[in-house]
DNA sequence: TCTGGGGTCCTAGGACCC
DNA sequence: TCTGGGGTCCTAGGACCC
């Protein structure tokens, strides 16, 4: 057995919304989020037919309705059943409120909101002043947002963030309580029990059948392979399952998960076949122009940019699409992030069916003082500045049709359309 | 799965420098 | 001129997570 005595030993707790965006629409509609046959089916998602982005509970368990049915049509009817539209607005204050919940059993250094339904807190410092044992402690946690939201939490609790996040997955979901503690005693009887390759964290289909190849069917069996072949075969990524499998997480929970932004990209799958150059070309500057503001928005620059375009499906090429990613200038003025974008679209575009484009920009650094570019004119670049800033002001103010190019308004462009989503969903009412 | 959207991390190969 | 090696930066692409 592996000695764990110098690892580090935390009280974790990781923390998920029980079917997030249902529970909230459940309790919009008073109702109880564990007993409603309820879906969130979103129908912005280019299909025309519908994403089931959320089910409630009872319409997972009686009816087997999984999240990313990609036809809504796939629904049965019936009359138990309520359809609603997402509210991404909703969510997002509600996530707010929740993680406020948390902040009254752990310092802000020790809180990690990890997804739009998932939190990670560090609770090795605080839980004794909030009950007698762990469990004392998410069982409070648990009913205060219960009742001060009506939501319910799932608590996966664990010596490290690893073990809380596998706590959280795979056994606190399915028991009564929606709490589960795996430490390091719990490996043998916990971690190497998960049945599927694909319920271990950083294992999906493509690690599976890699595995697989190396006669790797179990996380026991992961656990006693020769890491130096697993290093061998998959480089750190093969240390870091070895070390998985036996529990091992040495990450330090800030650099893990409260990582800062290092991109921001904005995507959308077409409504149809785009087949003229100019008119993907508009959607190419809308997105750009969306990315960049967003950046704008946090003061920031960008000096790498990256443009993926896919094909549609009907294509000749027997490529999917291209991507291509290059250091520019430090920027977040929307003519140069719409140039190097239509200068890489130009350089490898040969005419393809267009369904998918995709726009991000990375390597940030901050936007403090206007970098003069000493080839142009000063006062010029200060106003194509300005002007950015000043539509993005009147924007937030008065909402982002308020203000519109021309080109958004010809039939290829989508950005009118999609100004009130959030995250390409509906975003409803707005909230503070 | 005939197309959701927003992210992160890792690897390999080429260019270029010393 | 040929051969050798180490290091860094850049880009393309794969894989995974929610």
């Amino acid at each position: 057995m592996y000695d764990y005595k110098n690892e580090p030993r935390r009280l974790i707790f990781a923390i998920d919304n029980k079917s997030f965006y249902a529970s909230c629409e459940c309790v919009e509609l008073g109702i109880n989020p564990l007993e409603a046959v309820l879906v969130v089916m979103s129908r912005a998602d280019n299909t025309g037919s519908g994403l089931v982005l959320a089910t409630s509970p009872m319409a997972k368990k009686k009816y087997g309705i999984k999240n990313n049915v990609s036809h809504g049509c796939d629904l049965p009817m019936l009359k138990e059943m309520i359809i609603v539209p997402p509210r991404m607005n909703l969510y997002i204050h509600r996530n707010l409120q929740i993680n406020n919940i948390f902040r009254e059993y752990v310092a802000d250094e020790d809180l990690h909101p990890y997804s739009i339904d998932e939190s990670i807190l560090d609770l090795t410092k605080s839980w004794r002043l909030f009950g007698k044992t762990p469990f004392d402690v998410a069982r409070r946690i648990q009913r205060e947002v219960r009742d001060k939201l009506g939501l319910y939490t799932t608590v996966g609790i664990g010596d490290n963030p690893l073990l809380a996040k596998l706590a959280l997955d795979n056994e606190a979901k399915h028991n009564e309580s929606f709490m589960a503690y795996w430490s390091y005693q719990n490996v043998p009887d916990k971690v190497w029990k998960i049945d599927n390759l694909t319920d271990f964290w950083g294992v999906n289909k493509r690690t599976e059948k890699r595995l697989n190849k190396l006669g790797i069917y179990t996380i026991k069996e992961l656990a006693s392979y020769d890491p130096y072949w697993l290093k061998k075969e998959f480089g750190v990524v093969g240390e870091q399952l070895f070390a998985h499998s036996w529990g091992v997480d040495r990450s330090i929970l800030t650099q893990k998960f409260h990582a800062k932004s290092k991109s921001f990209g904005n995507s959308q799958v077409l409504p149809r076949d785009y087949t003229k150059q100019r008119d993907i070309e508009i959607v190419i500057r809308e997105i750009g122009e969306q990315v960049a503001s967003r950046i704008r928005s946090r003061h920031k620059m960008a000096r790498n940019i990256h443009l993926y375009v896919g094909f549609g499906f009907n294509q000749i090429s027997d490529k999917s699409g291209f991507g291509k990613s290059k250091k520019i200038e430090a920027t977040n003025l929307n003519k140069d992030i719409v140039a190097q974008l239509l200068l890489m679209f130009r350089e490898l575009y040969n005419g393809e069916i267009v369904r998918n484009i995709s726009v991000s920009v990375g390597d940030l650094t901050d936007d403090n003082d206007l970098q003069l570019d000493i080839f142009q004119k000063a006062d010029k670049q200060i106003k194509a500045h300005d002007l950015d800033y000043l539509v993005d002001d009147i924007r937030k103010r008065f909402g982002f049709n308020s203000l519109i190019k021309a080109s958004s308004l010809l039939d290829a462009g989508t950005a009118k359309s999609r100004a009130s989503l959030v995250g390409g969903h509906s975003g409803g009412n707005a909230y503070d």
